[in-house]
Formats: structure tokens, C-alpha cells, sequence
DNA sequence: AGCACGCCGACT
DNA sequence: GTCGGCGTGCTC
């Protein structure tokens, strides 16, 4: 990329840009810019472009200084009226590319709103002549199909190709095009979402002119003298007859009717303004020191902070501080499917400042406050992994909230980690990143450990209140106990017990949802399996399924087994389902609630029971990890862990690290407010360090055991990985192809001593063989340097020996991946 | 990704 | 002998 003056004068009639597509290629492409379009090109700039037969979405990536040998094609048009993001962020698009090893353009339009891209698609219609042949020539099911939805009008080919199944054709629709059967022909598709515009009246009529006009029409006037130039649908609550005597007005000359852009409000109900505390002393030394570094180039600090030691407060304070020097802030929280704590605390104390780009919004709502973030109306954003994204300029501030949480990993197409990429951004834009967590994971404490960030503690819980006091319970000599005896222990049973005496709330926190996901044919022993997925089912008691946790797969619960078709099934193990179940059998008059995705799945479920907790009409909350995020439990003072093994045995290095952040951050949601709180945690490793460090609260002495584990075995933080995953539908493609990947990496290894360092695991079938019947096998590549390993890894799967996939096989990269399985 | 070109088996 | 499958290669 040639970055220059956008209006070279010697080149002024061939002025050509370098353009990335939105699809899956690498390559960049050079287009001419016409007369008409080259005052508004710049860096960054959405276009449309023709490529191959048809046009697609394009960005502009810089200025070419010469034309290549291949023919050129112009530019057909601009997509919006402004640049989308500043070219200044087009470096850090640029590095995410190259990082992940994923193409440029689709990079961007991963990082953009969804919905806005548009290109070409076929539109496919019957001809005069094809209405009347088509309906006695069609034979097959699918081509009849088809004809009758052609009959009913034009339609898009990949609609088509849905409704036709897999015998679809498309050699068959060419003929008929070739005997002038249909027609096809390309529309812009796409380009869903729209900034929203709303209709405005404007007053024309001088006030000395308005005698003669009738009652409504002044009365109208009259609104608008008052208001100012108001949108029609406001109007309306005025004057009923709005619209209507509107366009009669605007007709008359007496008023101006115009299209104005206007945001969707997400904000939904306001936040009332808080009272910023005093900052403790402790909070104090951690502002200053921090606070200070704001505005005078990158530094990435790692904020400690214990359950309640007002790490908000310190977000708050720090922002606070970089609007103060004119920069903007970034607040990334972990994706939940509400509103967090934090966001609620920002918008408490910065109002209508603050842009939120969360899940729950609509991509209509998500493309407003981006345009809000992009046209400078707000100098905070607040929102959950792709919020790092965000388009400000001049960024001084950073936050990125509970940095240990895998929920900033994002999984699919482009696998990035918002985490790195937060101290990527603030790098490039010579800010500082701040990440706080009070678990942080073993990558971001090593970090600190070596002097790359900057640790920074907060002990001291606010208001001297008392850690929770946290009794392990062995449930080892409870092995041979049945049903509830084997996991309510009397110390857990008592507990619950006094609490509800005392009118107190308790969190039974268990992470495995459903009711029994052991299911074992009572005559032969074999487990009950999916049919699409390796993976054993679980037995859902208020649906009477079996349910996969995979695919989604559901049957009902009356299936036989597959080996000796007896429909004895015996269900055994516990989820969330099974321990609501026995708690309310156990306390028969107690108020249970359980809270995971089975129950939260509908819209305003999660709010209804959180909200039921506040008013104290629960009594017992069941839930999964999803109660670990995230909110507050005032009333809570008594949290029982049922079984903390269950994280721990997976075949994950990091399963430790998983399970001692989960029971650090479930041990403390008790006693959050005015009384101290009891944990009970039972498990069948008490000696465990994951378990005695989370018994603790000793995040340190969790890190010392773990990191010399990953340096005993070569894992990260002392290694990099990347994962290379294949999958496909047919096993033997999957498995070939994947032997193929290892074979061109050990040649490759081979060939270049650099490679020496790099260790290749496998190809070996994933832990999880098989997921909606994809098989999946696994390249792991481990190494101590990123750029050996990454160059490595880029020249297996894209250099010239790197062998091509089988149709229908698919190889994905994931680089410093989170999930192993 | 999507689309066209080009080479091998089962049908008129 | 064609029709029609989908492997291979390209898109400024």
C-alpha cells in the first residue's frame, strides 16, 4: 500500500486505489476511481466494486502508484455518505490479518456493524414462455418445488437453492435459461441495516402570514414555533391529524418536510446519576499512578483487585480522567446477556456520554451507537468483546473488565482474543490499556511477572467488610451413598437450613445443567449417546428429553437403547434440573429458583429472576457458572459449591486455571452486602491446589503451582499455540486430509532449522470427534516464538506445498487458542 | 464465497 | 454418442 496525497496532480485522470473484498482472499485489487468519485475516495472508504461477474462490498485500503498487468475496472460507488472508521485504525485491522492469519477484508467486515454490506445476487425469474412449458416439464420433486415458487415471482438463487435441497441443480436452471425458460440477472443484496431517518416538519410561513390559515393549521405552527423543527411521529402526540396536515401544509409552502437521521435508544430505562464515593487510600495510589500515565504513550497495567475492593470505582475515576484530556475510553466487560454491573455503574456516572455496543441490541441499535462513537457524540464505549472495535479516534483509556473471562475469546470465522487485541489497540494508539481481574488469567499475571505490564493491587475490601469464610467438604466418603446423599452434605444441608431460619438467601451454584447426563441402559451398561455428536446426552426432566449440549439435539425420553434395545435406562449424575428437584424435596415450604440457559433462554427471563432475588421472593437460586457473572446478590450469605471437580478433569491444560477462577469469582458472590458470607464447597480433590487456593482466596499461591506446571510441560504462558482444526462431514476426507496437514509440517520442519524449536502434536482426532456430524481432527503447534511458529504455521496451510481440501472439508486456524477440545 | 470451465460415468 | 456430475482455478 502506497499511502498519499489523495489528489496526486500528475495523476489526475487514473487515480487508482488498492481495494480488499469481503470475502475469504488474501489478495488486495486495484481499481481505477472516476471523475465523479474522486473528491470523496479516502483510506478506508466502504465501495462498490465489480468483481468476477458480479459486485461486491470492498474497502479501500491506500493509493496505488501504478496499475497491475491485469485489466482494470472502476469503482462503481461509495456505500455510505462518511468514512465508517477512521483510517488511523486501518494499521490495527491490517495487524489483526496478519496476527490471525484471516483475510484483510473480511477482518473488516467481521470488526464493522452487521448488515450493512451488500453485493450482488442472482434474481432469478420465469420468462412468458417459461410460465406456460415449465409446469409440464418439471419432473422432479425439487424442480416442481421451484416452479411453483417461481410462478409466484422473481426470487434469489440461494432461496432457490434451499428449497430445492440437495438435489438442487444448477446446470439444470442454466438450461432452462438457455431455452429461454427464466431469466436471471443481478440485484444488490444485503445492506439490511440502514441508519434509521425519521421524517421532520420545519415552519416556512412567517408568523405575520398566519391569520388567514385555519385553527389546526396554526395550532400546528404554533407547536413548532415553540419546538423547533420536530419529527412527525412527535407531532403527532400534539396534534392527532399530524401527518396528514402535514403533507397538505408542506403542499401549501408552509412548512419544509425533510429526512433526518435518528438513533434507535437502547438505553432503555434511565439510570438515575450516583454519587462518586471518596476513593480509599489504596484506591488513591492506584489512580495516581496510573491515572498520570493517561495521555503520554502505551503502558498496560494489570489491576488486582480483590471481590469488593471498588475496582468500578477505579474504572470510573481513570475515565474520568481521560475525557478530562480530551481522549476517549473503552470499556470492555465480558459478553452476558445483560446488562452488567459496570455498564450500569458508567452510565450512572457519565449518562448520555456513553455508547453501549452489547449483545442485546438489535444490529439496527448496534449500527446507531456506532455512528454516535464515529460522528464524536460520545466519548465512552462500553460493550462486550467486538466493542474493541469501536471507531473513536484519539483513544486514551482502555479498561478491559474481569481480563481473565474466556468470553473475550471469540470463536467462528475470525478467532481473536479482545483481551490481546485491547493492548494491540492501545499500543498502536499510544494508550494505556488497563486490565483488571481478580483472578487474572496466567497469561496476563506472567505478563506482569516479566515487567510487560505494570501490576497494580487493590487488597482492601471497601468498608472493612470481611472476606467470606470458605469450609471444604470432602465428598469421598459420600461415594457410596445414592441419590441426594451423595452430593448434600450435612454441612451444606445445616447451612441452608439456618439460613433460611435467619430469612437469608442462598446460591447453589453447580456447572452442569439438565437433570441426569449419565445415561446408562440398565441391561447392558451402554450410555446414551447422540446420533450426530460423540458426546453422552442429557436427560431434561421438564421437557422428558434427552437433549445434546453440542448440537441442540432433542429426543423424547421414551428411546431404547441402541446396543440391546431394553428401555431400561437408568439415570444417573446430576445437573442443575435434578439438584432444584432435591433442594425443594429437602425444604419443602422454601422458595427454589433455578437459573442457567434452560431457564433464561427466553427474553426477560434472566431479568425476572435477578429482580425476584432483590425483592427477596427466592429463597434457594440454583444455577450454573452463569450466576458467577457479573451481578450482585445483596442478600446472599451462604454459597454452596456442589461439586468443584467437574471444570477440573477436562482434557484442557487450562482446566485448572478454569476451575480455580470459577470458584474464586462463585465464593465471592456471598456476603456482598452487609452480613459476611459462607461458603461451603465440596469436592473430591480437597488437597487439589486449585481448590485449597480458591478455599484461600490466595490468587498468588494458585500462580505459583500453575505456572511451574506450564513450564514443567511447555504450555503457555511459556509457549504459543496454534490450533489447526479440520472438519468435514465425511470422516475418511477429514482423517486423509489431516494426515496430509502433519505430513507437509514435519517436511516443513525438516527442511528449515528455524522450525526446530516447534513442536506439532498430532494430527490427532479432536475430544470432541464429532459435533452435528462434523468429524474433527486436530494439528496442535506449539513453540516458544511467535514468529518462527507463526511463519511455520502460515506457510503449511497458505505456502506452496501446502495441500489443498477435498470439497467439503474445512481447516480453521485458531491462533492462542482458549478451548482445546 | 461464487461462478465458469473442463474432464469422466450413466442414460437416450 | 450426449447429459450432467463436481474438481480446479480465478476474481483488479
Amino acid at each position: 500500500m502506497t499511502a498519499r496525497d489523495p489528489f496526486p496532480s500528475e495523476a489526475r485522470d487514473d487515480l487508482l486505489v488498492e481495494v480488499a473484498v469481503a470475502l475469504p482472499l488474501f489478495g488486495r485489487y486495484t481499481y481505477a476511481v472516476p471523475a465523479a468519485l474522486r473528491e470523496m475516495v479516502a483510506v478506508g472508504r466502504r465501495v462498490l466494486v465489480p468483481f468476477g461477474r458480479r459486485r461486491v462490498t470492498g474497502y479501500v485500503l491506500g493509493f496505488a502508484a501504478d496499475a497491475p498487468a491485469a485489466a482494470l475496472k472502476q469503482i462503481e460507488g461509495l456505500l455510505d455518505p462518511d468514512p465508517l472508521f477512521p483510517a488511523a485504525m486501518l494499521p490495527f485491522f491490517q495487524w489483526i490479518s496478519d496476527y490471525y492469519m484471516h483475510p484483510l477484508g473480511e477482518v473488516l467486515q467481521a470488526a464493522l456493524p452487521t448488515g450493512i454490506n451488500v453485493a450482488d445476487q442472482q434474481l432469478v425469474s420465469l420468462t412468458d414462455e417459461g410460465r406456460e412449458v415449465l409446469p409440464e416439464q418439471a419432473r422432479t420433486p425439487w424442480e416442481r418445488a421451484v416452479v411453483e415458487r417461481l410462478s409466484r415471482g422473481a426470487c434469489r438463487l440461494p432461496v432457490l437453492q434451499r428449497l430445492g435441497g440437495d438435489d438442487f441443480s444448477r446446470t439444470a436452471l442454466q438450461q432452462w435459461e438457455q431455452k429461454g425458460w427464466v431469466t436471471r440477472q443481478n440485484t444488490l443484496g444485503g445492506g439490511r441495516i440502514r441508519p434509521k431517518t425519521e421524517r421532520f416538519v420545519r415552519p416556512l410561513t412567517e408568523p405575520a402570514s398566519q391569520e388567514r390559515l385555519s385553527a389546526p393549521r396554526r395550532a400546528l405552527l404554533a407547536v413548532l414555533a415553540q419546538r423547533g423543527a420536530m419529527a412527525v411521529s412527535a407531532l403527532k402526540a400534539h396534534i392527532p391529524t399530524a401527518a396528514d396536515l402535514v403533507r397538505r401544509m408542506a403542499a401549501d409552502g408552509q412548512v419544509a418536510i425533510e429526512w433526518r437521521a435518528v438513533y434507535r435508544d437502547p438505553l432503555g430505562a434511565p439510570i438515575t446519576p450516583d454519587n462518586p464515593p471518596a476513593p480509599t487510600p489504596e484506591q488513591q495510589r492506584a489512580l495516581e499512578g496510573m491515572g498520570a500515565a493517561i495521555g503520554k504513550g502505551y503502558r498496560t497495567f494489570l489491576l488486582v483487585g480483590v471481590t469488593g475492593s471498588g475496582k468500578t470505582e477505579v474504572y470510573l475515576r481513570l475515565a474520568a480522567e481521560a475525557l478530562a484530556r480530551h481522549t476517549t475510553v473503552l470499556v470492555l466487560v465480558p459478553e452476558i446477556a445483560l446488562i452488567t454491573q459496570t455498564e450500569r455503574a458508567f452510565r450512572a456516572r457519565f449518562g448520555r456520554q456513553v455508547a453501549l455496543l452489547h449483545s442485546g441490541l438489535s444490529d439496527g441499535e448496534r449500527l446507531d451507537q456506532w455512528q454516535r462513537i464515529r460522528n464524536g457524540e460520545v466519548a465512552i464505549a462500553i460493550g462486550a468483546r467486538s466493542a474493541i472495535f469501536a471507531p473513536f479516534e484519539q483513544i486514551g483509556l482502555i479498561i478491559v473488565d474481569e481480563e481473565h473471562d474466556d468470553a473475550y475469546k471469540q470463536e467462528g470465522a475470525l478467532r481473536y482474543n479482545a483481551r490481546d487485541l485491547a493492548v494491540v489497540r492501545a499500543r498502536q494508539a499510544e494508550a494505556v490499556a488497563v486490565l483488571g481481574s481478580a483472578t487474572p488469567s496466567l497469561q496476563s499475571a506472567y505478563n506482569a511477572q516479566i515487567g510487560k505490564f505494570e501490576r497494580i493491587n487493590l487488597f482492601e475490601r471497601v468498608d472493612q467488610r470481611r472476606m467470606p469464610e470458605i469450609f471444604v467438604q470432602d465428598l469421598t466418603d459420600l461415594r457410596e451413598e445414592r441419590g441426594s446423599r451423595r452430593f448434600l452434605t450435612a454441612a451444606l444441608t445445616e447451612g441452608v437450613r439456618h439460613c433460611l431460619e435467619q430469612k437469608e438467601q442462598v446460591l447453589l451454584f453447580l456447572n452442569r445443567r439438565g437433570f441426569a447426563n449419565a445415561l446408562i441402559c440398565a441391561a447392558c451398561g451402554q450410555a446414551v449417546q447422540c446420533d450426530r455428536c460423540d458426546i453422552s446426552l442429557t436427560y431434561h426432566q421438564q421437557s422428558n428429553a434427552y437433549k445434546c449440549h453440542y448440537c441442540g439435539f432433542s429426543q423424547a425420553a421414551v428411546a431404547r437403547c441402541s446396543r440391546c434395545g431394553s428401555n431400561r435406562i437408568n439415570r444417573l449424575g446430576i445437573g442443575t434440573e435434578k439438584l432444584a428437584a432435591w433442594i425443594q424435596e429437602l425444604f419443602p415450604t422454601a422458595r427454589v429458583a433455578r437459573m442457567d440457559r434452560d431457564t433464561t433462554r427466553r427474553k426477560g427471563a434472566l431479568v425476572k429472576i435477578l429482580k425476584a432475588l432483590r425483592e427477596r421472593r427466592i429463597d434457594i437460586l440454583v444455577g450454573t457458572q452463569m450466576v458467577a457473572k457479573g451481578h450482585d446478590y445483596p442478600y446472599i450469605t451462604l454459597v454452596g459449591i456442589i461439586c468443584a471437580d467437574l471444570s477440573l478433569s477436562l482434557p484442557d491444560f487450562r482446566a485448572g486455571e478454569r476451575t480455580f477462577q470459577l470458584l474464586a469469582q462463585v465464593a465471592g458472590r456471598a456476603g456482598r452486602g452487609q452480613r459476611p458470607g459462607r461458603v461451603v464447597l465440596q469436592t473430591y480433590n480437597p488437597l487439589h491446589f486449585s481448590i485449597t487456593a480458591a478455599r484461600d482466596q490466595d490468587y498468588d499461591a494458585f500462580y505459583r503451582q500453575e505456572i511451574q506446571f506450564r513450564q514443567a510441560l511447555g504450555y503457555p504462558p511459556f509457549t504459543r499455540m496454534v490450533q489447526v482444526r479440520i472438519t468435514g462431514r465425511d470422516q475418511k476426507g477429514v482423517i486423509a486430509h489431516a494426515r496430509r496437514l502433519g505430513e507437509t509440517g514435519s517436511a516443513l520442519q525438516q527442511a528449515d532449522p528455524a522450525y526446530g524449536e516447534l513442536v506439532l502434536l498430532g494430527p490427532i482426532e479432536a475430544a470432541l470427534a464429532r459435533i452435528a456430524d462434523h468429524h474433527r481432527w486436530q494439528l496442535l503447534i506449539k513453540g516458544p516464538r511467535v514468529a518462527a511458529l507463526h511463519r511455520f504455521v502460515h506457510q503449511l496451510l497458505f505456502g506452496p506445498d501446502a495441500p489443498t481440501p477435498k470439497s467439503g472439508i474445512r481447516v480453521a486456524v485458531d491462533v492462542d487458542p482458549v478451548f482445546l477440545m
